[in-house]
DNA sequence: TTGAAAGCGCTAACAG
DNA sequence: CTGTTAGCGCTTTCAA
């Protein structure tokens, strides 16, 4: 069935193609007996607008890209959520991209994005992403970004982030203030900017209680990490233990049951958007690090710089809560 | 900063727009000098095609649309990990919506596809969508759709789903097989079908075993799942649960360890991607269902439906396989 | 091997 | 209130 365009319409109702765009959009230059002659025409024909060639006219395009380095079941759904909720709100369409944790990668979805002239990017980086020089583009082609989460630090672009070494040195502090001494930290890969910024408040906050450091005490993800943990935590008897995602504690959790040590030997404490410590049992402590919250500080403040080109950059830093069941 | 187009460059280059157009295609009729002399220039300047002028010159998008009921962490991560790399080879973008399980919604959305003139539409059914009707407008524009995993069985749209009666039948015939005699069964929302078809392959285990089916032995996922789930178990001494979903299993698996039913006092099976029942310890047994696998073939699938609009309408059902870790 | 010209469907001046 | 006209950036026939 050949598709009805406006001009179609415009001839079978006798009018103008212009008349019509206008009466579709409900132009208030139109009286309202042409706008209830289209509205209904286009109904019965089955009208449907082409975007394509709307915003290709426009020079908008009404999609916004999200970058995300992967797919993960943790954390990305909620944010996903947010956005989706957010930018839908606002008409905008998402199309994604996943970078697999790769910057060459990541460079070329930047370049993608521009070729669909989208109207925002919004960026969680890639593991080995080390310079935000790929963005440039981005900025010289005026379109705008916002890093959420896993960015690098900046003065050109914004981030929506939570404040990574606050939360840890709470998270840590709760931890010795609850009787542990003998404290493992669990990270993530060990070039994160998040991962960095943890592992400082990790430091600060057992120093700041008289806690020696150990580097033995730390353990970062890597491709063996299952083994890594497991070897760890037979080694020294840890009575609390520091998780900085969900993922970590999720992937470590079992472990922790088979070996007996959770929950009647130690304590555990993650960074958490509250799935995973609510789908065992004794439920776990976190610090809640909305991911919905994330999504939505991001998109909304996407939406702003679409709006308003020029304004200024700023850096948000979400504050996380500690929530416990008992 | 103004963004280059081919005209620019044909200018700069003294040379016709269409020349540096088929340049840049690649096509054979222009010489290697100019096509090296487009292509550096192309580069320098910073070039980026405009793709909606160009998918809107070509009459299609080179965009395939996902439409989900929601967002879960459980199963769409790896299905989405799966069509977005199945895609990305082809060269397609994904554009992503959500219906929140509304079929209005969906309605909407699978308009929105038209407008957007989706190369094709992968789509996985909300909860209360019962016909397929709002789909014939995708037929009548001549663009392809497969079902994935929530579908409903019909005539006119190839579908992707496991074999969920089958499955569900092994699994809790696997539960009678290890001694399990009063089985309790958790299903997701009554109206889908995939629900429908799993109840079925339990009646079935049940009554091919000998064993009374009790409607009493069934719960299905609402509002108040929580608090029912946690009344059933303690009413009757269950020796055997199946759950139809790593989510059922997952936002039940706290209330099994508060009761001390799991391990020592039941068994457990689930129909499950493998996430969740390795999350925990001991690792409970489960039917994998491959979530990356149903991705992939519905992708696959949905790109030789594009390819040939003529080829006839089948229906995968995909092979679960079981897993236990003892 | 390259150029000229038309047109995809839509909107936005401008004119009436 | 409605019509005329031009053009967004690109590809593709046709012609040279």
């Amino acid at each position: 069935m050949k598709r009805i365009n406006i001009k179609d319409l415009a001839r079978m109702l006798s009018i103008n193609a212009s008349t019509v765009s206008r009466a579709l959009a409900d132009h208030p230059d139109i009286s309202d007996a042409t706008k209830a002659r289209v509205h209904t025409a286009a109904k019965e024909l089955n009208y449907t607008p082409n975007l394509h060639a709307k915003f290709f006219r426009q020079k908008a395009s009404g999609l916004i890209a999200v970058v995300l380095p992967e797919f993960n079941m943790f954390f990305i759904p909620e944010m996903m959520k947010a956005i989706n909720h957010s930018l839908g709100k606002n008409g905008y369409t998402l199309i994604m991209f996943f970078s697999n944790n790769s910057t060459e990668k990541e460079a070329e979805i930047i370049n993608h994005c521009i070729s669909w002239v989208v109207d925002g990017v919004l960026i969680s980086m890639a593991e080995d992403t080390n310079s935000l020089n790929h963005l440039n583009v981005l900025r010289d082609a005026g379109i705008p970004v916002v890093l959420m989460d896993k960015v690098i630090e900046n003065e050109c672009f914004p981030t929506v982030t939570i404040d990574d070494f606050t939360t840890t040195f709470d998270a840590v502090s709760h931890l010795i203030h609850t009787g542990c001494k003998n404290i493992l930290g669990v990270f993530g890969h060990e070039g994160l900017q998040i991962s960095k910024q943890r592992f400082g408040g990790f430091i600060k906050a057992l120093t700041a209680n008289g806690i020696h450091f150990n580097a033995n005490n730390i353990i970062y993800k890597d491709a063996n990490f299952q083994e890594k943990f497991e070897k760890t935590i037979q080694e020294a008897l840890y009575d609390g233990i520091f998780f900085m995602s969900d993922e970590l504690l999720s992937v470590s959790y079992p472990t922790l049951v088979q070996y007996a040590l959770y929950p009647k030997k130690l304590k555990i404490i993650a960074i958490s958007d509250g799935t995973f410590p609510n789908q065992i049992y004794p439920k776990a402590d976190y610090f809640l690090h909305s991911a919905y919250e994330l999504g939505t500080v991001a998109s909304e403040s996407l939406m702003e710089y679409i709006q308003d080109k020029n304004k200024e950059v700023n850096h948000f830093k979400l504050k996380t809560y500690f929530k416990t069941k008992y």
